[in-house]
DNA sequence: GCTTGACCTCAAGTGAACTTGAGCATTTAC
DNA sequence: GTAAATGCTCAAGTTCACTTGAGGTCAAGC
């Protein structure tokens, strides 16, 4: 039952324990380029103890709403030379912040007119100001959908 | 350029128009039975104006982050012989009510601690309480994944 | 030195919610 | 009566974020 020894270097096996995300996902997270690892003599994966910051920045980033591709570009900024430090993810993260604060609005939005739009028969949705169109698309197209939605400006 | 001539059953183009949802949608909907027409001799189909509402309900659903087969579930407590009123509206949407504050809630205490847990190196998907799967899934499994997003509308 | 659990690759599958395309029929305004 | 917009079916394709499986290799504890 070989468990990794080294605690500077990961096996993908101790990086999933250490951060719940599944053996397949972190590889399919190297081969889309959002973590890195070097290999052994035999091929195997080893992974710097930084990269267990990096998988939880995606997990926390993908709740947060963003697509593997928008968090490739995240992490494109961190720094190229050294290992990022607590400033370089606290100001990555920070960004997410308008995001959220516009998420929540638009649901508390949504929660207090729900019952009011449904009520006075508004519900048609080119009607009803809360999922106007032009307000943005409620719903994008196919795949992951985003749902929710810019706000609305007038009441 | 025929346009739909009777405002008593609207053919599936006006469906589309007046609900913005695509004609492409609406088929796939009958087909998952979340809809329901009637047909033409001809084979073409023909919408109820109560389906205005349906449409716009599984819409509105969406957005709140019910799967169409959670929807389905909700569709089929409307009354089966009548047309359903506001009332049956009402009730039904009155159920996403504690859905959205759950949701608000988590992106509320997403936001309040994002900082704070990055900052103090505790971004760590196990041991950080904001990720602990007790607060409930945050990103779901495979397949549509519920994640709250902006329309990135940029200026 | 061998066994056994962990690891490897690569291709294909999954699931949700649609969209697209080919090939053909219906409707309706003129 | 006809043009062309709209509609039809059915199969296959798309996107995202993974998972699964087949078939084989590596590494560590005994």
């Amino acid at each position: 039952m070989p468990v990794p020894a080294t605690t500077l270097e990961l096996t993908i096996g101790a990086l999933s324990d250490r951060t719940g995300v599944a053996v397949s996902a972190l590889r399919f997270y190297e081969a889309q380029r959002l973590i890195a690892s070097t290999r052994t003599t035999g091929g195997q994966r080893r992974f710097h103890r930084e990269m267990l910051r990096r998988v939880s920045f995606i997990r926390v980033a993908q709740t947060v709403g963003l697509t593997l591709d928008e968090i490739r570009t995240a992490l494109a900024s961190l720094p190229e030379g050294r290992t990022p430090d607590e400033k370089d993810w606290a100001s990555l993260s920070a960004s997410w912040r308008p995001r959220l604060d516009q998420q929540i609005a638009m649901m508390q939005r949504l929660r207090d007119r729900l019952e009011r739009c449904i009520g006075c028969g508004c519900l048609s949705l080119k009607v009803c100001a809360m999922f106007n169109p032009e307000d943005g698309a409620a719903v994008r197209g196919p795949g992951p959908r985003f749902v929710i939605d810019e706000p609305v400006k007038r009441s």
